[in-house]
DNA sequence: GCATGTGAAAATCTTCACAGCA
DNA sequence: TGCTGTGAAGATTTTCACATGC
């Protein structure tokens, strides 16, 4: 709506477009401090600053890949991040014949480098690695200092819980459809 | 557990296994009728059949694909599907190169094919297609009979609401992480 | 007049404590 | 003795109605 030049938006757009009603709107904004106009409503670019802030995502934040085979390559290839203020910075895998190579930019390095993400301030990682070496990844990055990891290894991985995690199998999200079908 | 042949499990392993309460695994299963013994636990055989029939995913659901790219191929190759009882038994694309091509036993048809989904009573899609033809793709599935669908075009995509549709933003699961992480 | 922000009421969810069964 | 299932208490969330500000 802000890319469409629209300035406010009320409580009953955002209701009627996410499909709940206007009161939870306000309700949750109003938790957060409350940032609308009586009477006009919500302006829409002050509105998404607001809502990054509560988001953490007011900030910049540099994220590594791990694995650079078929599904690692599509995360490269993915444009949606600057969306969310995310830059893929560094890429790794274990295969001599990638390592070195260019992908948009971004040189595959050796996964014995991880380390300097460290001196290297960052702090996002997402793993496309075997199911079989994603707990070994994932300690990796954990020691490296990386506070956030993204999964797609089908499988469970276990981190202090100062680190969050968070996995995604596409076969659970596909799971989830039947119980909202009706019968068939 | 049942795999590796443990009959029973408390509320208590499970509590602990998920980072919960026991009361709420108990509370929760109650809620569907319990399916405990007690002194014992809960058989693991039985639980799963339970968990199952409640997410309704005691029948084996037919699913196809939309869009063998890099995403859809990927997903193609995905062998998580089966646990949960899915079967991918058809893939489609508009690309002339691509049509006729088999990937994994199965053979790539043409989108206008679409339609014949409904004889073969499949109800479940899912949608790895460009965003800006995610929604033409998506109205041709609810025309074709599919009661859910799966989406990975970072777009919104209106259907009728006996449809049901969960779209996945790698962009946005990374998005989740920051709010979780303690402050850099 | 119109839309926000918010106390209060209603509904829901979580926690607890313990009766009852193996 | 050990663990489930559940009513009741406690906490939280959702809904409502309206006072307040533009």
């Amino acid at each position: 709506m802000s890319e469409q030049g629209q300035q406010s938006v009320s409580s009953r757009n955002l209701a009627d477009f996410l499909g709940i009603n206007p009161w939870q709107i306000r309700k949750d904004f109003s938790y957060f401090g409350g940032f609308g106009t009586p009477g006009v409503g919500y302006n829409t670019e002050k509105l998404i600053k607001q809502i990054n802030k509560i988001l953490k995502l007011d900030v910049a934040h540099k994220a590594v890949l791990v694995g650079v085979g078929n599904l690692g390559s599509v995360v490269l290839a993915y444009p949606g991040f600057k969306i969310y203020g995310f830059d893929i910075v560094a890429a790794f895998d274990t295969d001599p014949k990638k390592i070195g190579r260019k992908v948009k930019n971004i040189t595959i390095e050796d996964v014995s480098n991880l380390q300097t993400l460290k001196k290297r301030k960052i702090s996002l990682a997402i793993i496309a690695v075997p199911s079989d070496a994603a707990q070994q990844t994932a300690d990796a990055l954990v020691e490296a200092g990386v506070k956030g990891i993204l999964n797609f290894s089908p499988c469970y991985i276990t981190v202090p819980k100062k680190v969050k995690v968070t996995t995604i199998d596409i076969a659970m999200d596909l799971a989830r459809l039947p119980y909202y079908m009706p019968a068939s």
